[in-house]
DNA sequence: TTGGTTTATTACCATTTGTTAAATTTAATC
DNA sequence: GATTAAATTTAACAAATGGTAATAAACCAA
């Protein structure tokens, strides 16, 4: 618990009502590889804070393939966002690729109502979403204008311990390719 | 500025001090299409709130060619705010491309420093944030998982109206394909 | 360790998309 | 309305990526 008091002491004074409230919607859970936390089709009312190991969150598209969105390692938030902001059930699978700690928020008292209980926690929640914004649209511009390979090699800098975790079709259905043509990326490129 | 207020005041109470506030950081632009608002490596201290005509942000790589990242119509904002939230010069140019009436929002005092004194703008701001990372993540899903074909089905679905205003080109270079591929998937869709 | 399962690589061919260039259409200017 | 410029479409070929399948390597459980 510490890891996100941590975190959150570095954004603003963390005082002992913010603490005693984090203390209260939180839990500590070891994961091992594949467990699954948010599955297709559910109401969406927790999010995860990582502490250890790593996480991924994808799709199914009609045909069953996965496509990664995130990869979540120690410090990152990760769950269904577009679920919870909308309001809407998950359309997202979060999956532990490894063995890994999180601690679990329940938001089902529903954001807003957090934040109006405590403004200071929306100015760092709405930080996160800036940053996320920020690497969000340079993703997509990555995809609008790099070469697999340079998105391959923009990924490894973005994450340089991720090979540690991450399945080869993980990273290529990140990438938008198949598990092939990284491979044959990863020949020529070595 | 009837239509910012109007925004506004769909989404919280504006009292006369929000008011009077946003109207002295607030100035009406007309605009003609080529018209450019931001260019590259400027400091970003200008946010825009689009009341008529359509506005597009791109980048330019390093072959000069151009990426759209973002169409702006009516009731829409715009800017580079990777450059903004990161306190960074600008690496986008936000351009007009059709005749358009703009709001001019000067946040050259630091969106912060706003946020304090009037946290019910925080909140305004957080919930656009929210729907941005909702909408930047669709379309990096769709990027994943789509043909360029659906992308553009989807793309007509979501700016039904910008045919009105977008060249070939804008289009193609926001779905992330040359214009001749566009050419090619609207002579077979029709 | 062994045997079985999962994952990664390689190869071959099909498909899609990019590139270059020319032709056509559309829009803008005088 | 004629002329010029700009944008779009089309075509032919090249390059990149996808699909399928076979092989190799890595991982896991008994």
């Amino acid at each position: 618990m510490e890891q996100l008091f941590d975190y959150i002491s570095k954004r603003i004074e963390l005082t002992a009502e913010i603490k005693d409230f984090t203390q209260s919607i939180s839990t500590i859970k070891k994961l091992k590889k594949g467990d699954v936390l948010i599955k297709e089709n559910q109401i969406v009312n927790k999010t995860y804070f990582v502490t250890e190991g790593c996480l991924r969150s994808y799709v199914f598209d009609n045909f069953g393939k996965e496509h990664t969105l995130q990869f979540a390692l120690k410090n990152n938030w990760i769950s269904d966002y577009i679920a919870i902001f909308n309001n809407e059930k998950s359309s997202q699978t979060v999956e532990c690729i490894s063995s890994s700690t999180v601690i679990e928020i329940s938001i089902s008292e529903g954001i807003d109502s957090i934040f109006l209980r405590f403004p200071k926690i929306e100015s760092i929640h709405r930080k996160n979403l800036e940053r996320n914004i920020i690497s969000l649209q340079k993703r997509i511009l990555n995809q609008l204008q790099l070469t697999s390979l340079d998105r391959y090699k923009y990924f490894l800098k973005q994450y340089p311990e991720i090979e540690k975790y991450a399945l080869n079709y993980h990273i290529a259905s990140y990438l938008g390719i198949t598990q092939q043509s990284l491979s044959r990326i990863r020949a020529s490129y070595k």
